[in-house]
DNA sequence: TGGAAGCCTCACATCAGTGTGAAGGTCAAG
DNA sequence: CTTGACCTTCACACTGATGTGAGGCTTCCA
């Protein structure tokens, strides 16, 4: 599929699309006539992408874990083949991760605490 | 306590205390000589907005909560006191934290399981 | 064959968060 | 009284994610 439908069925500028090839998140084909050419698989991908760039990680992260994501892609490393500095590497992303959750969680019972107290009439 | 210091507690440079104090995050008190006067709690309070703004929150949604983040500071507004706009607005930012919970916890377990595939061995 | 639509690259613009430095006021200690 | 540390505002710069538009090629359809 070429970039316009891709938008079309993701809901993703063109723009950031190419931008986010640019960061090496996304690699289309190209056809004779230089036009990017995306597998079917791309939609999940870009909307992947999409959730982790919402969720408030760069695009860095996003392209050190993407690979091991294996939601659509079928191409994940085999785990065999992985050398034990990526492992660790993998691990830090996965505690960073780890500590968003836990800060936003903590925040997110705060105010719904709070809420809990403004309408208590609501039961 | 002036900026110099909640910065050397805090280790956030003051030129972000100032910027977080343009956001409106921050309200120290003026001295006499113009110098900014935080009280005890914006080391804890500091620490908040940084923790929010790492975990990828922007100013503007920390804006938003961080009155009914009661952790330290006792200026929460009243629950009573709460109109149900506002009411309805801190529940839109929950639903907003919540979403990211959940995408940041799917991609960790997916994480954590390739990790398991990789070093069954370490067993 | 011609025009519209879609694609290409390039480039400049914006916003948020942050770094850095200039130019100057305040204050305490020597 | 001067020096040095600390504070003030102002301003320019950078990065990352994104918007927007120009200029030009390709494809398809009337």
């Amino acid at each position: 599929m070429r970039i316009g439908e891709l938008s079309r069925r993701t809901g993703v500028p063109t723009r950031l699309l190419r931008y986010y090839e640019e960061q090496h998140l996304l690699h289309p084909e190209r056809g004779g006539n230089g036009y990017r050419s995306y597998p079917e698989s791309a939609v999940a991908q870009v909307q992947q992408i999409r959730g982790l760039l919402d969720s408030g990680l760069t695009t860095a992260m996003i392209h050190a874990i993407l690979p091991y994501l294996c939601g659509s892609s079928r191409l994940v490393p085999a785990p065999e083949s992985v050398p034990p500095e990526t492992a660790a590497l993998l691990q830090e992303h996965v505690d960073r991760i780890q500590a968003r959750i836990d800060c936003l969680a903590r925040n997110r019972d705060r105010l719904t605490a709070y809420l809990a107290a403004v309408r208590p009439e609501k039961r």
